[in-house]
DNA sequence: GCAAAAACATGATGGCTGTCATGTTTGCTT
DNA sequence: AAGCAAACATGACAGCCATCATGTTTTTGC
């Protein structure tokens, strides 16, 4: 069981303004398992009884469409919260949160958080602004499937990857392993365009392979390729 | 001046749990203006100040792309309020909103709605679910762009059109106006692209064109076209 | 009420990108 | 270590849909 009070992620997640009281008060409530990669943290379409906190490693959250292609909505680290989205509005989940690696989460049964969201207001702000910075990259992320061709996409792809799993110690490597599918599956394409378009991206020198991890030897270029201008 | 304690949308608004004074408090505190057809409430890139709130009229929230292509985002109706995602985030506004028929908008300034935030913990919760609603939709949306082809894409736009802003009293008439090149920024498609598409649906006996406005004889047969099962 | 602009409409064309097919490589499982 | 499945890769092909062009209708501003 991991101690709320001991966790790394405490002072950079949205329990940064919990007092010691309220922190060993989660400790006593919660639940902590482990996920091994494949599982499932909760699937769409079921009633969420809490709150998930991503101890350690990561997450994505996908939905099904028609066709039974998975679209990946969001990506999920060390640190993060899984499932508000569902329990806050009171509806079932509408993605699936499935490890990516062996992941560890601690699990707040609805109860004990909405407690403390009516006591603690500066936890309800800070669920506000996870909520609004969520909207945001979503509502941008429509803009960019409506408008920009795939190659933009993919190449925004990678600089997002980047900006939430970070780079590895070479400062290059960018800290995450999916396959070309998953890639695609948060581009919004087809596999085979994705595996085109990242072969294309290293033959121009904008990547390069290791393993199956991707290098970025120069973020600008990538940016540049991804048309953003910000 | 609207007075917020008559206001007939108080009851369906994020604003229902208020006390009568604390609905006092905002009227005292609150601006109030007329937005003609076609002005901006807010612009994309400006810091937000307050909170706005649409007494009455239609508002389009939408994106400036790249290519210099409008992607509506939400929409709004008497009732909602508008800015809030830039306001809790703290950041710029990622939208502009503009007026689509003369609105009438009060603007609440940031300090008296986060004064308010933090005292009244269920606004909290309600700008919460308020959240989580818009970021269903907006992945819904996401999954849909990646995945759905235009003319199913359009089928549901006319769906989401009706949930917003209802029928007219002949229960057929979708209760909005606009123009097919905004249909096209909601759908993510070219203007031609949705003025065929709707023309293939009026011959097919989906929909009925009623000057500018769109009758839909049969939702379900609708719900079929857009693919939509739930 | 008239001119100009915006909106609507429709045809032609081409390219992006999804799909299908097939083969190779990688990585698990027993 | 062999065998099998998943992942990666590449070519061929077609179709959806964006773009361009052009014309008509409706709306707007003076």
């Amino acid at each position: 069981m991991v101690d709320c009070l001991l966790c790394e992620s405490r002072h950079k997640s949205i329990f940064c303004s919990l007092e010691n009281g309220e922190l060993l008060e989660l400790t006593q409530n919660k639940g902590c398992s482990i996920i091994r990669k494949k599982q499932n943290i909760f699937k769409e379409g079921f009633y969420p009884h809490g709150l998930y906190c991503l101890h350690s490693g990561k997450v994505k959250l996908y939905q099904m469409a028609e066709n039974g292609r998975e679209q990946i909505v969001r990506l999920a680290k060390a640190g993060d919260v899984l499932g508000y989205r569902a329990l806050l509005s009171g509806e079932q989940y509408t993605s699936t949160a499935e490890a990516i690696e062996e992941s560890t989460v601690c699990f707040i049964p609805k109860d004990a958080i909405m407690k403390l969201i009516e006591k603690n207001s500066s936890l309800a702000l800070n669920i506000m602004r996870l909520l609004s910075g969520d909207l945001r990259k979503a509502e941008s992320k429509i803009t960019d499937l409506a408008q920009k061709p795939v190659k933009e996409r993919m190449a925004e792809v990678l600089l997002v990857l980047k900006e939430i799993y970070g780079f590895e110690e070479d400062n290059q490597t960018i800290a995450v392993t999916l396959t070309r599918e998953e890639i695609s599956n948060i581009a919004g394409t087809a596999t085979e365009t994705s595996i085109r378009i990242l072969a294309e991206f290293k033959d121009s020198g904008l990547i390069q392979f290791d393993g199956k991890k991707i290098k970025v030897p120069d973020l600008k270029k990538l940016l540049v390729a991804a048309n953003v201008h910000d």
